[in-house]
DNA sequence: GCAGAATACATAGCTACCTATATATGTCAA
DNA sequence: TTGACATATATAGGTAGCTATGTATTCTGC
């Protein structure tokens, strides 16, 4: 009855969910801070590596994230010199982001930061373990989203 | 080849999960609100109900978050009239932490405003899924401790 | 061709985490 | 019994998200 790994008894996924996602930014945040990086712009980078330069909007889309935490990543970003904002010739009211030189050159490291975090995270589970991992994960992620969609009618 | 659900290709589970939590503490970030409380401050409400007073120390060890996010959310509590720190008379370093008749009387109303988004979230989801959500999240937690438990050495 | 709606972004202010560091008290061993 | 270490909390400053709201531009229907 001893509980010197689990304080709480009940395994709540929502609860082990939040804990997984700390934990795993803890881990990632020294490496990638030793890069100039962070834990939250790497879906920005890898996507405009990806796709050349995107409009804010568009980020904040692929990132699933509101408009102003995008903005606010931004802005973070470029005053680190990981991004740049250029008019977009064709929408005044919009600007296109692309990546400095030296935001490219040192995302592969990211990369493989993250990618090593991964790993250690599913270290031990097979292959038809992580593809159930993923479907549980998509199920649940997608209820979420119902239901958030649900209250903005 | 069209993305409309998923902007992006690989379903990385650990992207799953922060989505996941994000989207759950939106869906339940209004009704609590409404009661008074927010979603940080469930897994403190929880423990003190359950046992009785408690130091801060305790709480952040229970809540599994380091002891200045644990400082600054009693400090909130506290502003918000949900908790009192009283001085413990065993030790004068430390205060005992304990729930205001408020706190405890719109309690259950918050828990049962989480039960039913946990509930949302997993819904169309067997026993037995259920069951392997636990499993896999729980390897994939404590993967993540010992990865970070290895970098504190 | 223009008024109103929609869109793109910015700003303000909040929660909830984190690391690093300081301060006060307790504990224990020489 | 006192000095060194350990423990409990506080503070400073940062990231990353959120809602609500403001402003500038574009689009659209009449």
């Amino acid at each position: 009855m001893s509980t010197t790994t689990a304080p709480n008894a009940a395994p709540n996924p929502l609860r082990m969910i939040g804990q997984a996602n700390r934990t795993f930014a803890r881990l990632v945040d020294a490496p990638l801070r030793e890069l100039g990086f962070a834990f939250g712009q790497l879906p920005v980078l890898v996507s405009l590596k990806k796709r050349g330069a995107l409009s804010q909007a568009e980020l904040a889309r692929i990132a699933q994230v509101e408009q102003p935490s995008m903005a606010q990543l931004l802005n973070r970003m470029e005053r680190d010199g990981l991004v740049r904002r250029i008019a977009d010739p064709a929408d005044a009211r919009s600007r296109l982001i692309s990546l400095t030189d030296q935001a490219l050159q040192r995302l592969p490291q990211a990369k493989a930061v993250m990618d090593a975090a991964s790993r250690k995270a599913l270290s031990g589970f097979s292959k038809p373990e992580r593809e159930q991992l993923d479907e549980l994960l998509s199920r649940v992620t997608a209820n979420l989203d119902d239901a958030l969609a649900a209250l903005r009618d």
